[in-house]
DNA sequence: TAAATGTTAAATGTTGACAAAATGAGGCAA
DNA sequence: TTGCCTCATTTTGTCAACATTTAACATTTA
């Protein structure tokens, strides 16, 4: 019987952790579709364990929001609404917002010139990436602007929360809804956020993340409406069961 | 033998919320003290289940925050540092800073009467609690009126993640530490969040609502260092290990 | 005496089996 | 055909037993 293949680096903590970690790959990799229901027996095979542990790791990603849980029925991935990425947008902007606040604080306490130089080399990344128009790479500078930011709060359960809300945000995908930023715009709201950081006014901070969010969202909603066809959106999280 | 007492309004689900629920009141009412660990087979034989579903309500709540969980060693109830209790602060401040502004944007847009009533009948129930000096109606008030904002903003997750921030907060407790919190200046600030939301500002109402929170956590703090005596708080979040 | 090592008891990690609930197919009557 | 009921099958909920790891104690040795 085929075993779990070796997970990448991770020295081996618990089974039900790696099976976790497996699954939850699976559901971010879009191989385990939303609304899809899963079998505890079906997965319990193919990974080689125990119903059980399946079990315990299912539980703890539907904890995580990556799975909802109907009694006696079983799990399903999350199947997100627009109203959900709504939600999900303006929480995870808030904590972003707060951790920009916080780094500022933290700025005008002691001096990191570590971090304000990462960031900065990082505008200065994204900026190249703008003028050769390479997307991708814009993509991955995004994240990493905001993973800096988060991780730059010292707030680990910010930063815990933050994570688990970037996840589940990945839920959501329409079929042929390509979001294309407005990346200028978007490099030069950064620039404020690290001119703001760099500055110690944490006042400043957040209303400048607050702005970047806010118009992040606008610029999604339009995508949004502009791609969306006549196909409505579920109303259920748990409507197709297969 | 004892077989778990009846919950109270809650009508069965699974055997294993059930027991998540009276391990959380436990904890919650410290009846399990931060730093104790959870042994499965004690809880299991106590609530008259089997260890398993004792397992799988602990991992629950391991996910929520509440327990800690350490490998091949068990479960704890989290332990909070004082700087553990200012991140969660920032935190729970963020999103309450959201779910107003939320309020307002929402109020702006179809006029909530309800709403708005219940929030001015709760300004007016804590100036009359102020004035008769009840501080344990003020302080049912204050959290009234924070979850009807959250409640309002209509956003499910965020709600979720601020009621878990809420309880976690709970397992904070310093011997002889009493929070007399400000309640005229409080209220004041709860008025100016209410008007903001009223106007359907849902800048200002973010506004509001960040001051108020900064000035909460300020608070808090001088009660801290005035409190706290030669006494330092525990560094490590698994200390006791009883 | 104190550090290191071997041994034992207890707790957690994992599994397979049994009980209860939900789903779906088939038959029967209107 | 449509609607409803019954029953078999599938799937989840719960439990008890086995395997592994950890922690504490006893023993040995420098």
């Amino acid at each position: 019987m085929m075993t779990v293949s070796k997970i990448i680096g991770a020295r081996r903590e618990t089974l039900a952790g790696e099976v976790r970690s497996e699954i939850e790959r699976w559901i971010l990799a879009g191989e385990l579709e939303p609304g899809q229901k899963l079998n505890e027996v079906a997965l319990a095979n193919v990974m080689g364990v125990s119903r059980g542990t399946v079990r315990e790791a299912i539980r703890s990603l539907a904890d995580s929001g990556l799975i909802v849980l109907v009694a006696n029925r079983g799990a399903f991935v999350h199947q997100l609404t627009v109203d959900d990425i709504c939600n999900l947008y303006d929480l995870r902007g808030a904590i972003f917002a707060m951790g920009c606040a916080a780094v500022a604080r933290r700025m005008a306490g002691e001096w990191d010139e570590a971090l304000i130089a990462a960031l900065q080399k990082n505008l200065e990344d994204m900026r190249k990436a703008y003028d050769r128009d390479d997307r991708p790479a814009y993509y991955d500078l995004n994240i990493a602007f905001h993973d800096m930011i988060l991780a730059g709060a010292q707030n680990p359960k910010a930063k815990g929360v933050y994570d688990g809300l970037v996840k589940e945000m990945h839920l959501f995908r329409r079929r042929g809804l390509s979001v294309s930023p407005n990346i200028a715009q978007s490099i030069n709201e950064h620039a404020n956020i690290v001119a703001a950081i760099a500055a110690g006014d944490s006042g400043a901070a957040r209303r400048a993340a607050t702005h970047h969010v806010e118009s992040g969202l606008d610029r999604f909603l339009k995508t949004l409406s502009d791609g969306s066809t006549a196909e409505e959106h579920p109303k259920s999280d748990i409507a197709r069961s297969n």
